[in-house]
RNA sequence: GGGCGCUUAGCUCAGUUGGCUAGAGCACCUGCCUUACAAGCAGGGGGUCGGGGGUUCAAGUCCCUCAGCGCCCACCA
């Protein structure tokens, strides 16, 4: 007995069902000792921050995974979709620092470290409860046996394995560099952490004096002036920078100035990096130029490295919270200019900088001037390059042990040998082993690549995997004899080797033991003193207590968050351990993201594959759009213009929300999402889109189509059909779906989703609903025609719900669980058997049945239903009732008759006509309207007014018309019909008879109006 | 500064390799509670595809150029 169904679909009933379903089913696991023969499919989720709750840009990026997961899991692929969480190092412990701010009134370092990663804890705990349950109330078919954390003990342990490796490989060193800081916040930003924002601030040109006068050209020269947009650093200057083709070099290279304010005496030197004035120049540097750059290696990425070639002095002449100090680095603050400026803020100092050479006469000028600086994301301030210490990785340096492998060429165009990290992820690439979907990104990742830099890896952070290396300090044994120190402690050496890592800070060597591996810095702070860099291999703890014991001190950094996504695609499969999960998994098989994560994380996690396990993590890349509001901007939370999932599945239902996600998804790069506030039924008032109508509204049309299906399929039996009692709407609509099959599979292989949503869309609605259905009314009420009427029904709603399951899972399978009760049986003897599982999630996908395709068919239904709507377009214009049947006439050539005739009830039904005579060579009755539907001349009887028929028939001669001149235009064209092909010239040709034709009738039919 | 993308109906967007009178959803107008569906049905109005130039028998679709918008990357003299 079919269920009572409601004619409004319940959205919240039937996801709860179907989720209780899959899971006591067991349906998202995935099965290691599975031996499917479709072979595995593998996807891992790009793992949401633990930071927040998602938001719909997830929403949309985990829908896709879902469709192809679901898709391939009906296939017959063992697949395995792995779901979990990035601690995401400095977001989260952000948000944890401003909440206890908030609640408790006190700062990260009110807190010892064990106390202050506990807070983070268990916010990380609340948000993966949160997202875990987003995510399943969008119904992603993740594995949830598997669920991951990139701070578990599995990753932690692959995190561990992999920096030891690169550690022995001698890829990780210490450098001295300029980190992004964030005085406000005080901590390192990596360089993704920070906004460039466009400024409207200052050039300033500042007088060096020369300490001795030079002649140039005759002319007495006792100054150089430089142009800064940051007159604070000045007091950091140990130098002055020309570019040796600058005609003044030969006079002023190797010349002395005396830094104002400071009284520091500071060579001149030469450098091609300076950019030599030109103020006709569109390029800002030289128009802007003096010729003289002041040179502060300790406040300037740029300025660094000319401090490196130069072997300038840096010194440091700020505090870590940006204000002026002298106990950083600064020694000669002597003079009371200098004195004054202690402890001012970076800004004020700026302005009394500026004072200070105003007064003093030389400030030359100060020129507007807009352009980028670096913000910090967290604090918004502007941040500060600061010099300090860090753990890199060395991305170009070759790798000995991988050479074999992957080869030691350079790699066309780059300076980037194969065997390096960089190396590793850029050949697959451009041996198109990986793809890009669409295609464009493919520049983005490789230009990246060919330009990276080594990497730093150290946060000044509590939040996130603490290095695992340990320092100490230790006197010299004998000058020029470094490499011995300790080493008898560690008797069965298993490499041991001098590497060069670091071009400022040579270490002597990187040696490998057992369970540890050290390098050593010759230089320390301390004079006659050496520092010693141990790192511990995973699962060493008593090694590590023992090493504390001594003495030895853990580094207190924690890595870069990227550093353990990068390991994510076999990390969460038990890497380093061998496991079947990773035998049977890895490589998986496409990689589903956003754009603004290409480089940081896409390509490291190629890196790292091909490093950690020597095989790609997946072949192809898909990337989405990036979802926006109504105006174009991005969603966020300070704007207020985002959307919880959660709420968009109260407003309108998942599957509503994933059918509009997926059916908005196209190879755009953006994508806008009109935000509306909506009361819900509960009284909340949220934010939702009114975009997702479009899918509530689909559901809801499935729902019923699927209950008119409840109310007729009563006692369907599958031995009573007979493919050759099929009627021409039955082959008509089973040839529809074949096509539809087919654009729907392929369009899922090519990553299309809009595409594949959309024929089905226009399937079920247009020529299912709209038409097949309606047909097949009159037949169920027909004993004669019942049987087949009902099996052919069955079997295209269960299709229907086969195609559509990937993208709106809950709904498809409510539905099919009805028609498994209704009509367990939905194969069509010798057309197509088909197997139901108990769930639909493992039911198998459509096979093609492309031999049911029928031109003949659908032609025929064409012409049928364009009779139809001529009739109805005429009723319509004389708004005669649905209920109220018209008698009508048409005529035509014979043949046409006949396929009318065959058909007039298909007519008759549709068009509310009746009756309807059919003849070739029928005159138009008297007070009938004539419509002209292509070669069939139709009549409807009894409609009396001649203006209204003079008014449709001018339309539609217009409408003729206007088709008809550009055919002649063409045609006419000697170049068109000598060039273009056969086939298209033809088709004119015969387009433009048919509406010379429709012309002539609808003169005639003018003409008789008079 | 480098790279990428967008500009098609009032709104949000489709338009594959250039080729039938440029499509969809929403909104709008008219008529319908027709026994699955008013979150629906039937019918209808509305764009010449940002501007300009070029290639071609033929351009929304390729090339050049101008304008506007957006994103990513980049060491803020």
């Amino acid at each position: 007995m079919a269920r009572e169904i409601p004619t409004i679909y319940d959205s919240t009933a039937v996801e709860a069902e179907a989720a209780k379903l899959w899971a006591d089913g067991h349906y998202f696991h995935a099965d290691e000792t599975s031996e499917a023969p479709k072979g595995t499919y593998a996807i891992v989720i790009p793992p949401p921050n633990v930071t927040a709750a998602l938001h719909l840009g997830h929403a949309l990026n985990n829908t896709l995974q879902d469709v192809l997961i679901r898709w391939r899991r009906m296939q017959g692929a063992e697949t395995l979709w792995m779901p979990g969480t990035d601690h995401a190092g400095i977001a989260t412990q952000t948000v944890v620092e401003k909440r206890l701010l908030a609640e408790q009134g006190k700062r990260r370092t009110d807190f010892q470290r064990d106390e202050f990663v506990g807070h983070v804890q268990s916010w990380k705990d609340e948000y993966e409860a949160c997202i875990l349950g987003q995510l399943q109330s969008m119904g992603c078919s993740c594995d949830w046996d598997r669920v991951r954390f990139t701070m578990d003990e599995t990753c932690a342990k692959a995190v561990r394995t992999n920096f030891f490796n690169l550690f022995k490989d001698g890829l990780i060193y210490r450098g001295k560099r300029l980190v992004n800081w964030d005085p406000a916040t005080q901590t390192v930003l990596a360089d993704d952490e920070v906004e460039h924002q466009n400024v409207q601030g200052f050039f300033w040109y500042f007088q060096y004096p020369l300490e001795t006068p030079v002649e140039i050209d005759g002319q007495t020269v006792d100054h150089v002036t430089v142009a800064t947009t940051r007159p604070e650093t000045m007091l950091g200057d140990t130098a002055v920078a020309m570019n040796p083709s600058d005609p003044r070099a030969k006079a002023l290279v190797g010349q002395k100035v005396r830094l104002p304010i400071v009284g520091r005496l500071i060579p001149i030197v030469a450098d091609e990096h300076v950019v030599l004035p030109n103020p006709e120049s569109d390029d800002d540097k030289a128009k802007f130029s003096t010729g003289f750059l002041k040179v502060t290696p300790a406040h300037d990425p740029d300025d660094w490295q000319i401090g490196l070639r130069h072997d300038l002095e840096v010194i440091n002449v700020m505090a870590p919270d940006g204000s002026i100090s002298d106990k950083h680095g600064w020694e000669d603050a002597t003079a009371p200019e200098a004195q004054n400026l202690l402890g001012m803020d970076r800004f004020e100092a700026r302005e009394a900088i500026v004072d200070w050479f105003r007064t003093e006469k030389l400030l030359e000028e100060v020129r507007d001037y807009a352009h980028e600086v670096g913000h910090s994301y967290r604090s918004h301030v502007p941040i500060e390059p600061y010099l300090s210490d860090q753990w890199y990785i060395a991305v170009k340096k070759p790798i000995d042990h991988l050479a074999e492998k992957f080869g030691t060429e350079i790699l066309e165009g780059t300076d980037v040998p194969a065997n390096s990290l960089a190396g590793l992820a850029l050949k697959p690439l451009l041996e198109g082993r990986l793809k890009f979907y669409p295609e464009r990104y493919t520049k983005n990742y490789q230009l990246w690549l060919e330009n990276l830099r080594d990497w730093p890896i150290s946060r000044q952070l509590w939040w996130g995997h603490q290095i695992p290396v340990w320092t100490l300090d230790m006197q010299c044994p004998s000058e020029g004899d470094l490499t011995l120190v300790e080493e008898d402690e560690y008797p069965e050496p298993v490499i041991s080797e001098m590497q060069e890592v670091a071009e400022e800070q040579e270490t002597t060597g990187v040696f490998n033991f057992g369970n540890h591996a050290h390098f050593q810095l010759p230089h320390s702070e301390k004079e006659g003193w050496i520092r010693i860099y141990k790192c511990v291999d995973a699962g060493n703890q008593e090694y590590e207590k023992k090493l504390e014991e001594q003495g030895w001190v853990r580094d207190d950094d924690v890595l870069d968050t990227w550093f353990s996504s990068a390991l994510w695609p076999f990390s969460t499969m038990g890497w380093p351990d061998e496991n079947d999960t990773l035998k049977k998994f890895y490589p998986t098989q496409v990689l589903c993201t956003a754009r603004e994560i290409i480089t940081l994380w896409v390509s490291r996690m190629v890196m790292m594959g091909q490093y950690c396990v020597g095989e790609i993590p997946y072949s192809d890349v898909y990337i989405h759009a990036m979802i926006q509001d109504g105006q174009g901007r991005k969603m966020s939370k300070s704007l207020g213009n985002g959307i919880d999932p959660l709420v968009a599945i109260d407003s309108h239902g998942a599957d509503a929300m994933r059918f509009t996600l997926a059916n908005m998804t196209t190879d755009t790069q953006d994508v806008r999402m009109p935000v509306a506030e909506i009361e819900l039924p509960d009284g909340r008032k949220v934010n939702s889109s009114p975009k997702f109508d479009n899918g509530r509204n689909f559901c809801n049309k499935l729902w019923n189509a699927s209950r008119f299906a409840m109310l007729n399929l009563e006692g369907t039996d599958p031995n009573a059909f007979d493919a050759a009692k099929l009627d021409i709407t039955d082959k008509w609509i089973l040839s529809r779906l074949a096509k539809t099959i087919d654009a729907v599979t392929e369009g899922l292989e090519a990553y299309k989703y809009n595409e594949p949503l959309n024929e089905i869309y226009k399937f079920f609605w247009n020529d299912f609903c709209d038409w097949y259905l309606e047909w097949s009314k009159p037949r169920m009420q027909d004993d004669a025609q019942k049987a087949t009427a009902q099996n052919v029904l069955a079997f295209v709603l269960d299709q229907v719900l086969r195609l559509l399951h990937p993208f709106v899972p809950f709904i498809t399978e409510g539905i099919f669980q009805n028609l498994n009760a209704i009509a367990p049986n939905r194969g069509l003897n010798g057309i197509m058997e088909l197997t139901a599982g108990k769930s639909i999630m493992i039911s198998p996908w459509p096979e093609s049945i492309s031999g049911q395709i029928d031109a003949q068919v659908e032609a025929d239904i064409e012409v049928v239903q364009s009779v139809i709507r001529s009739i109805r377009e005429v009723r319509s214009q004389y708004n005669i009732p649905p209920s109220k049947k018209v008698p009508a006439s048409a005529s035509a050539s014979e043949a046409m008759c006949g396929l009318l005739n065959t058909n007039s009830a298909l007519i008759g039904q549709l068009a509310g006509v009746a009756p309807f005579e059919i003849a070739a060579g029928l005159e138009k009755p008297d007070n009938a309207a004539a419509v002209v539907a292509g070669e069939v001349q139709v009549y409807v009887h009894d409609v009396i007014d001649p203006d209204e028929e003079r008014k449709r028939l001018q339309k539609q001669k217009e409408f003729v018309e206007k088709g008809i001149r550009p055919l002649e235009g063409k045609l006419s064209n000697e170049n068109f019909v000598s060039r273009a092909k056969p086939e298209v010239v033809e088709q004119s040709r015969a387009k433009l008879k048919e509406l010379q034709e429709q012309l002539a009738a609808i003169e005639k039919h003018l003409a008789e109006l008079g």
